[in-house]
DNA sequence: ATAAATCGACCGACGCGTCGGTCGGTTTCA
DNA sequence: TGAAACCGACCGACGCGTCGGTCGATTTAT
């Protein structure tokens, strides 16, 4: 579906997902019209239809890029060389998106997900779990008592916290975003060296 | 402009606002139409505005009255007596909404509030700011020596953790609502046990 | 007491703007 | 010269909100 057929095909494509994906990320995927991802582009609306199907196959194929991105990003991090503690950090790192780019795109992955036909959401959803267990496993290595569904459970916790980040933190402000992860960090790592294994 | 007219009248009025929650929690509130809700109150969809002026109409009245319960809940448990980590724990099963009824229009409060035009979000949202403003409050009486903005920084994951928490938290599953307020409640009382205040 | 006036609740039909998507043709370029 | 890129004009479905009007109950006037 997505594949380059010309020179610069690919290049526009990526291009259309830019301003889609700052135009869904502002506004929300049902208020952003067809016309409006063409004007940002300037081309017409018909021609937005040479490169994709449906306004759905934009949304899906913005989401889609982001969450390999994403899982890409996770499990490089995972995989981090160093105590525990650090692979934990530079994998909330990885997670917590630093280009305003991607930032954009993880807002339109977290919002507008749900206007995707159900059978294509269930596809990102579960690549959503994927990130989920992976910082399930990083938790896991910080204490190793931990039975698995608590640290998932967790693993939940945080990726909510990161999420709802998206909603109120700029990083422009008073708190850098590395000290953003930090503190967030902090709040799990002291979690797992101090408190008791639930149900353990 | 909601104030009741006649015996029933206010009966009914609810009744739509219920139905409405319902709906928009499950689907969404650009998917839902006017005459489905109309169709779960067994009326027709002309008679729906007979009550409320505009679609925005019913979800702002959702919102409001939910924003309005939620405020006297954690205002209520903010109060409450004992020593600052049980008055915490108590805002915290204050916030974590119980009954079904009461998750719907959270949901719908989160999800939702997007699709209101600007000026309505704006009151609406400072009210959310109350709330956050009484958690770091709360968050505060666990270590005075955190500074004001630190608490509300904190104050902002916690609120951003629970509401997520609408989002794959299962009442019905292995961990209990009071199980998950304690161990949420844990991440930070700890924090503001142990952590040293940031910039201080 | 009872007819007239009033009113709240309700409904069927539909106007109308919006918006995703189509189609036939023109331009561009290798 | 032929395929890719592009466009203007158009369509059809959809969904919000409107409008003219009905019906049964309550109030008022005589």
């Amino acid at each position: 579906m997505r594949s380059p057929k010309s020179g610069n095909y690919g290049n526009k494509e990526a291009r259309i997902l830019d301003a889609a994906g700052t135009l869904f990320a502002n506004s929300g995927y049902p208020f952003v019209k067809m016309e409006d991802i063409a004007k940002k582009c300037e081309i017409k609306k018909s021609t937005l239809y040479h490169y994709f199907a449906t306004k759905d196959d934009i949304l899906r194929a913005i989401i889609d890029e982001h969450m390999d991105n994403l899982l890409r990003g996770v499990e490089e991090a995972a995989a981090h060389k160093g105590s525990p503690e650090d692979a934990f950090i530079s994998l909330l790192e990885a997670y917590t998106v630093k280009s305003a780019q991607s930032r954009r795109q993880h807002l339109v992955s977290i919002n507008d997900l749900k206007f995707l036909p159900a059978k294509a959401q269930k596809d990102l959803v579960a690549r959503q779990r994927d990130v989920v267990d992976l910082i399930a496993k990083s938790l896991g290595r910080l204490n190793e008592d931990y039975p698995r569904e608590a640290l998932t459970f967790y693993a939940m916790l945080l990726v909510g916290m990161l999420n709802w980040t998206d909603i109120w933190y700029r990083p422009s402000g008073e708190v850098s975003p590395k000290e953003l992860c930090q503190r967030i960090a902090r709040l799990f790592t002291t979690e797992m060296a101090t408190g008791a294994p639930p149900q353990g």
